[in-house]
DNA sequence: ATGACGGATCTAATCCGA
């Protein structure tokens, strides 16, 4: 039985249901994996999922800022929402998707973005990206469980590939080499699989953002990897497909960000 | 090197994103 699921970082969820809606109908992931929600629980727009035919929505949001959420056709269960940092943030949701014979765990993430100066001694906020991931790998480590994913927008582009100049961005928080070499840690301690990577060689540019911030994106196309589906070892070896929907970074009012789907057979 | 845009918020100017 496939299994499909995207991950998306939505910049405001009450703002782009329209496009969420759009795209689900389009692509018909079995699971949705949200970021940016910007969205107090009880604001969120339940109503419009459900009629989207997705019955199953389990949230992690606050006012304002982060949030996340899960949306499933699927019965979800053991619901953690996790602090890091021991911070009162909505950066992360963890759920079991009743899918097949085995329940498939689910880590939805939405990793700080560090702010500008990637030095921790002088800002604070990367200082918390680095701690942020520390406490990933220690939690997450040790192996990974079967049957489990983590996805989300952990703001960070490890490879080369994964940014539109290798040389340009070395100092630009996201692809300096202390947080790639952490991503790098985070992935290995849990044996984590970068799925997006099987399917699409390293040796070839794959994007996931585009800034607002240039008008002509798409010619310009100076890009990033910031998004991304791991899986465990067992998980890995079954995904057959992948697909980054540039084309929704197009759509009128857009998200920076664009959906990420992988299938599993 | 800078600034370019866009979203949320006690709807105006400020913080934040990456």
């Amino acid at each position: 039985m496939a299994f499909s699921i995207t991950t998306w970082n939505i910049n405001s969820v009450r703002l782009r249901i329209g496009l969420v809606q759009r795209f689900l109908k389009r692509a018909a992931p079995d699971v949705l994996c949200l970021q940016e929600t910007k969205c107090p629980n009880d604001s969120f727009p339940v109503r419009a999922f459900k009629e989207s035919g997705y019955p199953h929505i389990e949230i992690h949001g606050q006012k304002g800022y982060h949030g996340v959420a899960v949306i499933s056709r699927h019965p979800l269960s053991d619901i953690d929402r996790r602090q890091f940092c021991g911070r009162d943030d909505t950066r992360h949701i963890g759920v079991s998707v009743r899918h097949g014979r085995r329940p498939i765990r689910v880590h939805n993430f939405y990793v700080p973005a560090g702010g500008d100066e990637p030095d921790p001694e002088k800002n604070w906020k990367f200082a918390h990206k680095l701690d942020f991931l520390d406490e990933m790998k220690a939690w997450l480590g040790e192996g990974a469980t079967p049957s489990t994913l983590l996805v989300g927008d952990l703001n960070i582009a490890p490879l080369e590939t994964d940014v539109w100049s290798h040389r340009q961005l070395l100092k630009v928080v996201s692809h300096t080499p202390v947080e790639t070499q952490r991503f790098e840690e985070v992935r290995a301690a849990g044996g984590w699989a970068d799925v997006m990577r099987t399917i699409v060689p390293p040796q070839d540019k794959l994007f996931t953002w585009w800034s607002y911030r240039s008008p002509n994106w798409e010619t310009s196309d100076r890009g990033r990897r910031l998004d991304h589906v791991w899986a465990s070892p067992d998980l890995a070896k079954k995904a057959t497909a992948m697909e980054v929907l540039k084309e929704a970074r197009g759509w009128e009012k857009p998200s920076d960000h664009v959906p990420v789907t992988v299938t599993f057979k």
